[in-house]
DNA sequence: GCCCAGGTGACGG
DNA sequence: CCGTCACATGGG
């Protein structure tokens, strides 16, 4: 067991921020992760967090994972007091990090998750799981095992090879040719994530683009989640209704330079979490009026 | 049953 | 460039 204390590490507002679908809370309280092929279950701590598995895979996976060599109080610290809204959001999302989650998984999806709910999505990522993954196996060093090991997120190759009505089984609706077109492409070697990588910013966002089924949303969230490009700002509904609500049709982001995509995260969280949505709002956003100092154009 | 969901592509002005 | 509309499906 690796604990970790960093006030800026939140399991359950991680589990509930919409950036990853296989963080899946269990009977027992205890969090379970699928990613890079092994299921490795997190116990949420006042101020941290306990990571199921041996410190040499801590070290090799999950230090990277989930971004704890990144200074988040740095980024929380750029908002200025004056911005009522945003500080408001920053520190109600406080403990939500990005995570560095597999590109392709991440491209598959955000191609799923237009037009859908949050759990319909999860619901999608995990009945693809089911469809084309291989079980998950036990993070190394692990002190108990869950109840049932979860799949891992198909690899292009398999993808490939589920069928138009299996595809379907899972829910994808009209983004099945969407899916089954990322799926061919990956397999021409046309989106190797060490190529990709190599790309800047904007030529990397072109390349998704040219995807059927990509457009500026889903190309950023692809960025931001699988690419750890911090840069990324997503723009959605939420994102829309908040800057046009808070911010008069404009959220200022020249203070934030370079992590505009946590900014991004903190906006989503705090503003989904208003109405309606699952996961903590103990403290959700007042309507108050537009944040002094907002107008920024440029 | 109705409405909306972490949008996009096609089409017409 | 802009605005509008269809798109499949599940959950509130």
């Amino acid at each position: 067991m690796v604990e970790v204390q960093n006030e800026d590490l939140d399991i359950e507002k991680i589990a509930a921020s919409g950036q990853c679908f296989r963080l899946c809370r269990q009977a027992d309280g205890s969090w379970l992760l699928a990613a890079h092929g092994r299921a490795l279950r997190i116990y949420a701590r006042p101020g941290g967090a306990a990571f199921d598995c041996s410190e040499a895979e801590f070290d090799a996976l999950w230090k990277t994972y989930f971004d704890l060599e990144t200074d988040y109080a740095r980024f929380r610290a750029a908002v200025p007091a004056r911005d009522r809204y945003l500080s408001a959001a920053a520190a109600y999302s406080r403990g939500v990090r990005i995570l560095r989650q597999d590109p392709w998984e991440m491209l598959v999806t955000f191609l799923i998750s237009q037009r859908k709910s949050i759990p319909a999505i999860r619901g999608c990522v995990e009945a693809l799981a089911r469809a084309g993954g291989e079980r998950c196996r036990p993070a190394d060093g692990a002190a108990s095992a869950p109840a049932e090991l979860p799949y891992a997120f198909p690899s292009p190759q398999r993808l490939a090879q589920l069928t138009q009505g299996e595809l379907a089984a899972c829910a994808l609706g009209y983004r099945c040719g969407y899916v089954a077109a990322a799926a061919r492409a990956a397999c021409e070697g046309k989106l190797d994530a060490a190529v990709l990588g190599g790309l800047g910013d904007a030529r990397l966002q072109a390349a998704l683009e040219a995807l059927p089924g990509v457009g500026p949303k889903v190309a950023n969230c692809v960025l931001l989640f699988g690419y750890h490009r911090l840069r990324g700002f997503p723009r959605d509904v939420w994102i829309l209704r908040v800057e046009k609500e808070e911010y008069g049709g404009h959220i200022p982001l020249r203070r934030y330079r370079g992590f505009e995509g946590v900014i991004q995260q903190y906006l989503f969280f705090y503003g989904r979490s208003a109405d309606g949505a699952p996961g903590p709002r103990q403290a959700g956003p007042q309507k108050t009026s537009r944040a002094a100092g907002a107008r920024n154009p440029g």
